[in-house]
RNA sequence: GGACAGCUGGCCGAGUGGUCGAAGGCGCACGCCUGGAACGCGUGUAAAGGGCAACCUUUCUAGGGUUCGAAUCCCUAGCUGUCCGCCA
């Protein structure tokens, strides 16, 4: 939830940075009239509340005194009644509220650059030279088939289609590269930490993915329960409703689920292989931090990814996202790219992401510095998305016969 | 899934209709003490919203009800615990 009150204190420059995120004029308008509206009826409902239990007082009084009540009891009967009527307004209000604010994306960091998509993101740096074949580099989809790593036909068998099967080497690759990423981020001051997969409404709704983006998720059906899209969503929600002390921020968080995605909207996007499946594995990293903390520990975590690609021996950028591809509770966020030579590009592996206080709001996780209260920062990160490292490592390393070298940093894990 | 018990501040815990936003303790902060610390002593310390402030409103799991007035009484839901059933 972005800050309503510097909204209504200072519209015009929250409302352009809004813009920056492709908010309309008109929610942001409507969004102020909403605030100003249950403003007003709060105002209203509390000064006759404030009467009402005046009244009430002296009723006790009355009574303890031998007074007679019955013209007080008139009056306080023809209040309650107001009050009934004004609190009622306040709740149509409070919902209209709601429902507006909870769809209003986080505010962009001023210095995320400007633009409409992907294409207008800002390369920061290269890290690692892509290999030079002598033949033509295979597709991760050709090798995994080659190699019998991965079976797409039978996944889509148990499930549907864009779920696969992993086995034999592939398997064992993927547990390895789980055990490795755990550990590489424990070894950064990570804790790890293992969470639930299914998360309810409220936890959705303190990260951002509820209400706006229910299309994108598996719901259980009968209960009030979802399949997490990313272990940011129970992680970051471990301090929901909570005030902690700020010598115990940052709290560094690392851990390993799967994450289930409806992908929808994505169209025939990515349909063969397994850049893009419904189920995925992915280890996150998560932190809770102080305000002044949370710029810091963002270049760690992006440190702590692309030391791990680096680790891996495969070749990646780090991209600034602009405003337009910046997700909707991010106020900045890095993304890691990783070399794929089959495809010949780049192809996002990792995203990190400072929300400053806006996740922090929503979950209301906050810590007491000089007995003040204040909203944490929260800040999250793959290191890395399994799926998709699994398939940088089958094209990176593929030889002239489709076998794979794998990095020997995943020897002892293997 | 069935029966019973419970849910109070950062945590524990007292509180059965107004004097209660709530005793006491722990924790935390500050001060004294100390070479420095621990111990001890003293003071302070729930949250949210509105207001420059005084102050006002709300909140004792949530929602509803009774009442002039609810942490306290009633109903519903959620959660936790215990026993039973089932079970990796």
């Amino acid at each position: 939830m972005i800050d309503v009150k510097l909204l209504q204190k200072n519209f015009d420059e929250t409302a352009s940075a809004l813009m920056r995120k492709k908010v309309s004029i008109e929610m942001i308008a409507e969004l102020k009239t909403a605030n100003e509206d249950l403003k007003t009826a709060k105002l209203t409902y509390e000064t006759l509340q404030a009467k009402q239990n005046e009244l009430s007082r002296l009723f006790g009084q009355y009574k303890k005194e031998g007074k007679n009540t019955d013209e007080l009891k008139i009056e306080v009967d023809t209040n309650k009644a107001t009050l009934t009527d004004l609190l009622e307004a306040q709740r149509a209000y409070e919902e209209a509220m709601d429902a507006i604010i909870m769809r209003v994306p986080n505010l962009p960091d001023e210095n995320v650059p400007d633009g409409e998509d992907e294409n207008d993101n800002i390369e920061l740096r290269k890290v690692l030279i892509p290999p030079t074949f002598s033949f033509t580099p295979k597709e991760h989809w050709e090798l995994a088939e080659q190699n019998g790593w991965i079976d797409f036909e039978r996944g889509v068998k148990l499930a549907k289609s864009r779920f696969s099967v992993v086995s034999g080497m592939g398997a064992r690759l993927e547990r390895a590269l789980i055990n490795f990423m755990l550990d590489f981020n424990r070894e950064r001051g990570f804790m790890e930490v293992s969470v639930p997969m299914l998360v309810n409404r409220r936890a959705l709704e303190g990260t951002g993915q509820l209400p706006k983006f229910e299309d994108d998720l598996f719901k259980v059906d009968g209960e009030e329960l979802f399949l997490i899209p990313t272990a940011e969503v129970p992680l970051t929600n471990l301090y929901q409703d909570e005030i902690l002390t700020a010598s115990e921020l940052p709290i560094k968080m690392t851990g390993y689920t799967s994450c289930f995605r409806k992908e929808a909207g994505s169209g025939g996007r990515d349909v063969r292989g397994m850049i893009r499946q419904h189920q995925f594995h992915k280890v996150e990293l998560v932190s809770i931090t102080r305000a002044d903390q949370s710029d810091a520990v963002f270049d760690e975590m992006v440190a702590c990814a692309s030391d791990l690609l680096s680790a891996l021996g495969l070749p990646h950028r780090l991209v600034t996202l602009c405003t337009g591809d910046l997700g909707f509770g991010a106020a900045r966020t890095i993304d890691l790219e990783v070399w794929l030579p089959g495809q010949n590009t780049y192809r996002e592996i990792s995203s990190v992401s400072n929300t400053r206080d806006f996740q922090a709001r929503r979950a209301k996780i906050r810590y007491k510095e000089e007995g003040k209260n204040l909203l944490a920062h929260t800040l999250n990160g793959s290191s890395l998305a399994v799926g998709r490292t699994m398939v940088a490592v089958m094209e990176n390393f593929q030889q002239e016969d489709g076998s794979i070298i794998l990095p020997s940093v995943l020897q002892k894990y293997l």
